[in-house]
This record gives structure tokens, C-alpha cells and sequence, in this order.
RNA sequence: GACCCCUUCGUCUAGCGGUUAGGACACAUCCCUUUCACGGAUGCGACACGGGUUCGAUUCCCGUAGGGGUCGCCA
């Protein structure tokens, strides 16, 4: 979608790659490219990341260019310039490219995640492409682990497995004949060279690399010394690294998120790059998610596994997806709890932290109190139906039952605490608490006291929320008692635990005739 | 061992030369309340260390220490 103006530009030779950047004032940008001024408007993403290493190259800007306006000749005077690469008149291409290892790790989900809001919020492309390279440890369910994760987390992908896409086939496993061509090329370009077992490895420039990263800003690696790269094995299977970058290249990615462990070998990727005269993307390099303690997170720890740890506990997708994508990055909000709409939309690659960060499963379980909370009745019952299933708990009315996990909402953080709330609103033989049991016995009047408010409620004409709250409070003024104390003694009657919703609203759920019953069997088998 | 990244309350973080160093989670106390919670209020609590630069450093530079990562015919 281009404009005429966008057309000119790019006739002009302001294509992606280097540009120069004047500076940013109160009218907008002002790039420099080839003689020439123009201005920008708006921004998507606008934002510089200031790099570190380098102040002569003080800033990696990030701009994808809406709309454009003037083009006009460059003031002659000496005005500073910056150098940065640009892909402004190309719409992002991103990818997730997960080896499938089983259960989806939250370091990937959230790698998958950065890459998702960059496309969502630029209207790029996000692109699932399998790396299988490896025979003989992956397999199809391992693969049916990370897609069910990423669908999950709402992670939908664009061009990928199960969707298709003009840049298939999506398994690396696949491709081989793509990798063979590309392997000629370097042939070609006497790059590479087969040892006497049949492994190909790539010649190193060894010069001086310097990676342009977006979180990291420039990392110069220093002319290596490491021996040259195995690109392919004596099965003639590829290596991660260059099948890695042919892909890159063949599907056309112009960012990559990754996982900041890759960083150090981003140099070998870019060497790749030029040795095939391809441009390498624009990488950013993301912090890594550590163990509470700091050491690094693996499969086994708390908190790594997304269907493991986060589906099966009783997570909601939402509450995730807003934990991971604060963990790292900062959206310039005045609130935390955010959709992945507003997310997206908030999402910036300049504003991503370069420090890792400890995962804390209370701050994660704290937002998704704060989702569930916001469901309806419906959504949540919803929601909390595999557990509810999975504790035998039959569900007859579904009014019934929504309102029910509905009237807890606020007392559990996660799904999987709902159904000890709410199981005697399905059931007559729940067991009483201990201390529940105790407390009834304690007092001989107890009897007496429940059997006035079975009275008093029998008699009830009307079964509503607040006829049964008027009908307990008039049964304990007869009785001479305050209501406070008559309540724990319904409660303890109704659902035979000490806590819960509120008791007017327990009796109300389970209906006149469940809560004559429940206080009879409470009379004979608690009090008898 | 070499190279790379990083370092603000216990944790996630705001900060981009001058602030009583702000917020969130957690924790504590109080209020609300028929319970448990929710909610509200208050409190606790941090610039790793040492040198520079500067009138002035949490902020810029250099070291040190500590943490993480990479150096595979794993990805």
C-alpha cells in the first residue's frame, strides 16, 4: 500500500537499507537520504534506542513510516547526521522459530510473543516456521506442543503450519532442497569447503562484525578465531546456524526478536548473510527469563511450561500473555492490566529492557485474579469448566452454576482453586470442615438457633437474594441473637465450610427446598 | 579460558545531570465486613563497589565485583 508519494520516494532510491536520519523536532522527522529531505508525519513504533557502545553512533532509531509528506532538497548546512537502516516502505516480516521440544517454554512463548505484537502493531507478518533440523530428537507431538501453546496464548501466525503460506513448506525438515541450492551458492563463492567425513563447513570472513541490535545497540565482535562452522552434517543434514539464515532470507524477514542467548552468535548469522549477498535483518535481541533465584530457567523449574504450568494450574491465556509481555518491556501505560489489543498497540522495540528478568509467580497469578474478575458469569464458568469437570462435579443448571463460580470470583487466583469454592452448590453430601463440625457442636443452643431460621425460611414466600437476607436477619431477632452470629451457622449448615459467598447468597443459588434439606441433614448428622 | 550482555526496594520496574528516587507484586498494620476475599488507607523497602568528568551524579566515562549468555557435526 503505497502512496504516490511513497512511490516516488522509493524511485528515488529510498529503498530499505541505510538512511540517514537528521532529527526529530516539533514537525516530525526529517530523513536524509541521498540529497534529499524528507519528512515523516507519523511514526508507527517511533522511537530511538540509544546505544551503549558506540556514541558516534548514538542511536538505533526504529520507524516504520505511515504516511509521508515534503521531499525537498537537503540544507546544505553541516547538520549532524546518524546512520541507521530503515525498512520504511516494507511492511515488518517476523517469524517464531521454535525447535518443537514438547511443552511450549514461557523464554519461547514470550520470544513468540514480542515477535506477534511487532507484527500486530505494524500490520507486519508473523510467521511460525518449524526447526527440525534435528531427526532425530524432534517428533510430531513435540511440534503439537508448541502450536498448542501458541494458540493458547492467542498467538495466531500468519504463514506457518496448519496455514500455509508462499513461502512453504514451514518444516525446516522440509526444505532440504532449498538449503542444497543455497549451499551451491556459497560453493559458488568458495565460502565453504568438505572435510574428509563428508561435514561442510563455512569460511569465516574473520573481520570485524558489528551487530545493529535494537535492544542492545551496536555489539562489535572482534575478527574470530573460532574454528570455521559446520553448516552440513556427513548425512548431509543442515546445521541450526545457516538453515537459520537461509530461511531468514527466503521468507524474507526484515526483524528478528530472539532470545538474547542467540546475541553472541549473531555475527556467524551475518556473515552468512553477506557471504550469500543478502542484507541480514534488523535483530533485537530480548533479556532472558531467569528462575527466581537468577539461575537459569529450565523445563523442570515452576513456571517454564506453558501447558504444563499454565493451562493445567488454571491460568487464563489473557493474564499470561499480559505477564509475559511485561516481563522485559515496559508499555508507556498508566496501568498494568492490559489486553493484548492495547498491548500491541503500546508495543515498542526501543522501550525492551536489556537486563534479564526473574520470573515471579505471584505477580503472575495476581493478574490473572485480575482477569478473572473481569469475566462474566458465563465466560467464567466457561473458563472453569475442566476443573469443575475433572472433580467430579456434575453440572446440572448452567444459570446456576455460572452464578455460582461467579460469586467466588474474587476469593481464587487460579481456575483450579474454583471448584473446592463452589462444590456444595452441585452436591447435598459435602462433607463438614473439622473446625466447621466443632464450631456447630460447640454450643448446645446451635440446634435450636438453625432450627428457628428453617423455619423462618420454609415460611419464606419470596426466594430472592434479599428475602432470604431479610428472612435470617428476622430469625435471629426472634431468637435474640445478632445476625452475626446466626450466619456462620447457616453457612456452616449450607455449604459445611467456614467460608464462602455470602450465605443469603449461597441459599439463594441452591434454591428453598436444597436449603431446608441441607439444614435437615446438618440437624441430623452434625447435631445429632 | 576467551568473547558478549547486564546491575535502582525481596521481585517486576519508572527515571534519561539537580527528584522528599515514583509505581506494581509480595509483606505488615488499619478501615470496610456474617466468613473468606475484594476494595480503600498507611507502612516497610533500592540506586553493587571504587575511581574519574562536573558546581552537582542513580543518570556520563573507566575499572572491580557479581549475575547471565556464547564459544557443537543442539536449536
Amino acid at each position: 500500500m503505497r502512496s504516490g508519494l511513497d512511490e516516488d520516494f522509493h524511485k528515488r532510491g529510498f529503498g530499505d537499507g541505510l538512511a540517514e536520519l537528521g532529527h526529530e523536532d516539533r514537525d516530525g522527522w526529517h530523513l536524509w537520504q541521498k540529497g534529499l529531505e524528507r519528512r515523516v508525519d507519523s511514526c508507527m513504533s517511533a522511537g530511538f534506542h540509544g546505544s551503549r557502545q558506540d556514541s558516534a553512533r548514538p542511536f538505533q532509531p526504529l520507524a516504520f513510516l505511515k504516511s509521508s509528506s515534503t521531499l525537498r532538497p537537503l540544507p546544505a548546512s553541516g547538520a549532524q547526521k546518524r546512520p541507521f537502516s530503515l525498512h520504511f516502505l516494507m511492511t515488518p516480516r517476523v517469524r517464531f522459530a521454535p525447535s518443537p521440544t514438547g511443552d511450549l517454554h514461557v523464554g519461547g512463548g514470550r520470544t513468540a510473543l514480542f515477535n506477534w505484537l511487532f507484527a500486530r502493531q505494524t500490520g507486519g507478518t508473523f510467521i511460525l516456521r518449524i526447526e527440525d533440523t534435528d531427526g532425530a530428537r524432534n517428533t510430531e507431538e513435540a511440534q503439537r506442543g508448541i502450536v498448542k501453546g501458541l494458540r493458547w496464548l492467542g498467538l495466531d501466525w500468519d504463514e506457518g503450519p496448519e496455514v500455509g503460506g508462499p513461502h512453504g513448506p514451514y518444516f525446516q525438515s522440509q526444505r532440504k532442497a532449498i538449503y542444497d541450492a543455497y549451499l551451491a551458492k556459497l560453493e559458488a563463492a568458495g565460502r565453504v569447503y568438505t572435510e574428509e567425513n563428508g561435514a561442510v563447513r563455512f569460511k569465516f570472513s574473520r573481520t570485524a562484525i558489528t551487530v545493529h541490535d535494537l535492544v542492545c545497540g551496536d555489539v562489535t565482535f572482534a575478527p574470530t578465531e573460532e574454528p570455521d562452522m559446520t553448516i552440513r552434517r556427513p548425512d548431509g543434514s543442515y546445521i541450526f546456524h545457516f538453515v537459520n539464515v537461509v530461511d531468514d532470507i527466503e521468507m524474507r524477514m526484515t526483524h528478528v526478536f530472539r532470545g538474547e542467548d542467540h546475541l553472541s552468535n549473531t555475527w556467524k548469522h551475518i556473515d552468512l548473510f553477506h557471504a550469500l549477498g543478502a542484507t541480514p535483518p534488523t535483530y533485537a535481541h530480548i533479556p532472558l527469563i531467569l528462575n527466581p533465584d537468577g539461575s537459569k530457567m529450565s523445563k523442570r523449574d515452576a513456571g517454564s511450561a506453558i501447558e504444563h504450568s499454565y493451562i493445567h494450574e488454571g491460568f487464563l491465556p489473557d493474564a499470561v500473555f499480559n505477564y509475559l509481555a511485561m516481563l522485559g518491556w515496559t508499555p508507556r501505560a498508566d496501568k498494568e492490566v492490559l489486553t493484548r489489543e492495547e498491548l500491541a498497540k503500546l508495543f515498542n522495540p526501543a522501550d525492551i529492557h536489556s537486563a534479564n528478568a526473574r520470573f515471579d509467580l505471584q505477580k503472575c497469578q495476581w493478574f490473572n485474579a485480575q482477569f478473572l474478575r473481569a469475566l462474566s458469569p458465563e465466560a467464567l464458568l466457561n473458563a472453569s469448566l475442566p476443573f469443575l469437570t475433572s472433580a467430579g462435579l456434575v453440572i446440572g443448571d448452567e444459570a446456576m452454576a455460572a452464578a455460582a463460580v461467579y460469586s467466588v470470583k474474587e476469593k481464587v487466583s487460579l481456575l483450579k482453586e474454583i471448584p473446592a469454592w463452589v462444590h456444595y452448590f452441585f452436591r447435598e453430601d459435602y462433607p463438614f470442615e473439622t473446625d466447621v463440625m466443632e464450631k456447630l457442636k460447640a454450643k448446645p443452643e446451635n440446634a435450636n438457633l438453625l432450627k428457628a431460621a428453617q423455619t423462618a425460611l420454609g415460611q419464606a414466600a419470596e426466594w430472592s437474594e434479599s428475602s432470604v437476607h431479610g428472612a435470617i436477619e428476622a430469625a435471629a431477632k426472634d431468637a435474640g441473637v445478632k445476625t452475626g452470629a446466626l450466619m456462620p451457622l447457616l453457612r456452616a449448615a449450607l455449604s459445611g465450610q467456614s467460608r464462602g459467598p455470602n450465605v443469603a447468597t449461597i441459599a439463594h443459588l441452591v434454591g428453598q427446598e436444597s436449603t431446608l434439606r441441607r439444614i435437615d441433614r446438618t440437624l441430623s448428622e452434625a447435631l445429632g
